[in-house]
DNA sequence: GATGAATGAGCATTCATTCAT
DNA sequence: TATGAATGAATGCTCATTCAT
């Protein structure tokens, strides 16, 4: 039947991962209760840890996770084209319809997992710089094809990118009211910050980055 | 004599808050003990709640305390600049002296603020709001004064700004090796992608933004 | 074929009770897991329960199991000598021979049985009582047949001298080194104190007890 | 006022160790909560951890505190005496008189501290060597004198006593009913057992080991 | 004001046991 | 019989906060 009825192992482990989203973007993860993630989820508290290491592992593959699907999304999304600056847009583009798609998980990563040791420490080298290297190849196929100025630093740009983005998602998702407009006009802000601050030909990289985005 | 044994009020709320930031950013908010902090400033446990209504407020009040500091250096050293870039310019490079002369304080208000729920839904509204404001005005004299881009929007420029810079100083703030000269690289680098980016004339701006830095 | 392909009950069962001893010798009763037992008798967790009620019947179903072999040893041995202090003398030789041959079970029989609270009330009136009266119709012969002290107490006796072995074989299984020499250096002091304590003419009762052990 | 009111730092510390002995002896140390001793200490939880480290170390604690006690009572007894036996003589009375003064002590003392793993592995060396040695000094001294067997081994002697007398106040412990005669008896039995069984003179020994006790 | 001993609510985690397959 | 995934009750310990001195 549906699919509360379908126990395998792998929708145990994603219903537990879907009750995480919902519980720490609402409480915070210290706040959030394991006990509160399992109710939700509909398993029994030991089973969390049947899947899990510990409280700190769920956000931890929470995040690991749904940043795969981000990065396939981002690479699909980007992959069909060949100017940077078309890249960088729909780069930008998706994180502001995350917002709307997903804002727990918004929530959650730009808040909550800040709240993990270890993921500040050791974590922000994996799954997260493969992300970050989105941008950085960005940049520097701009540099290569003489589109984006030279003494850009590809690494200042993508953690910048990065901060802004974040801090404007955050912003967002603090906020209560959000609709499509809105967020449509804050992506596009930010895509003609970013290309002007970094291209060669500021115009021409407008005109090329935003056609019928 | 010394200041150990200047036992004031103000004298003791001080030594608290010093203490508290040198154990909120080694051990993050939650992990540091309230007991931890007692000892490092050197008084009792009980003696914190004279000065501090519970721990998140020592938090609070520490970012409030701080940013007041803060605040007062921007406004001092924009205070004599006309230019908005050259304003922008100043605030930037500040945040990037930041590091090296208070690290713990950018590890608290990169990372462990964020550990505060009080301050993610009220606060940001208070002093946090001051302190983007000094933007969202430079912004806006900018456009004013012509030589920003006028449909650049205030709000997006300060917000985004900030997590530019938020974002860069807790990476810097997390790897160990920092030097001054890496550092004004990097302002260096912020500066003239924000200047380029909402300037109206790019060349002209970075080169009043940029005078003898 | 092979042991391990012998998957009758009483195999299962056996393999249950060997892995147990090891276990419980190894980590103590309350610390040992019945996963591990599980895992060590190459059984799933479940199948325990259907040989044993719970984990505290697995320790006392071992204590009967090897309490049986131990008795028919002892009657084995003592059987065919009709002199109560070569019975006795017989008595202890085996409980320091145990030490060599099944130091685990040992370990067992002498602490971690102490931790059930079930065996401490009642087990002790049932297979106990079967072993210690070993002892005692060896008092009660030697008084009989005027060997023994009319005023001694085969009651203290019985439990002083289980006392005294069970002491002196925890002590050597606690200590890593032991040698054959230093177990029946460690029996002959042991038979000749109690021989001695109990007779009524104790040269005459060691010589006739000590012959050619 | 009464005890209840005295509320001095040693007082809480022997008040919870007081607790500790009724609960262990009632519920066995694994089923005793820390929760319990607390309420009968008529202390918080948390107070326990202000002068234990944990469960085990109140266990350990109160061994260390009450042996001292036992000690100083042997030591107090025996002091007078000169002659072994006899000094013999008070060690083991005194032991049978405990069962009556503390039977909880008792319990704690033969049963419970098995429990422990630390005290089985590294416990035995400090404060129960240190009583040990009390008999070890007894026997060597005999034998200077040439009133025990050159033969007889101290080390077992003291071992072996030690378990002799544990499982006899076990079985006195464990079953309820207790009278002062019947200890006594019980008393007078290990008495005559242990001297007879290492003297060399037994009729001796026994006439100055046992003048008025 | 200052102290620090005392409080006690709060929670992640374990593991013996069950039961659907 | 056998399995092993799932269960959920149960508890030692921490630490922010209080308050008698």
């Amino acid at each position: 039947m549906g699919s509360t009825k379908d126990n395998t192992r792998s929708d145990k482990h994603n219903r537990i991962l879907k009750a995480a989203v919902r519980v720490f973007a609402r409480y915070g993860y210290f706040n959030s209760k394991v006990a509160q993630i399992a109710r939700e989820a509909n398993v029994a508290d030991g089973t969390i840890y049947l899947y899990f290491k510990n409280k700190e592992d769920i956000l931890l593959s929470l995040f690991e996770d749904r940043m795969d699907g981000i990065i396939g999304d981002l690479r699909g999304s980007i992959g069909d084209e060949t100017d940077p600056f078309r890249r960088l847009t729909k780069f930008i583009s998706l994180h502001f319809d995350l917002i709307r798609k997903d804002p727990d998980l918004v929530s959650v990563i730009t808040v909550e997992l800040r709240q993990s040791a270890k993921f500040m420490k050791e974590y922000r080298n994996d799954k997260f710089r493969e992300y970050l290297d989105i941008v950085e190849d960005i940049v520097n196929d701009g540099k290569s094809t003489g589109v984006v100025r030279q003494d850009v630093s590809p690494l200042v740009v993508k953690r910048g990118l990065f901060g802004m983005i974040n801090e404007l998602m955050l912003s967002q998702v603090l906020s209560r009211r959000r609709n499509a407009q809105e967020l449509s006009q804050l992506a596009k802000q930010v895509i003609e910050i970013s290309i002007r601050g970094i291209a060669i030909d500021p115009e021409q990289a407008i005109e090329n980055g935003c056609k019928e985005v």
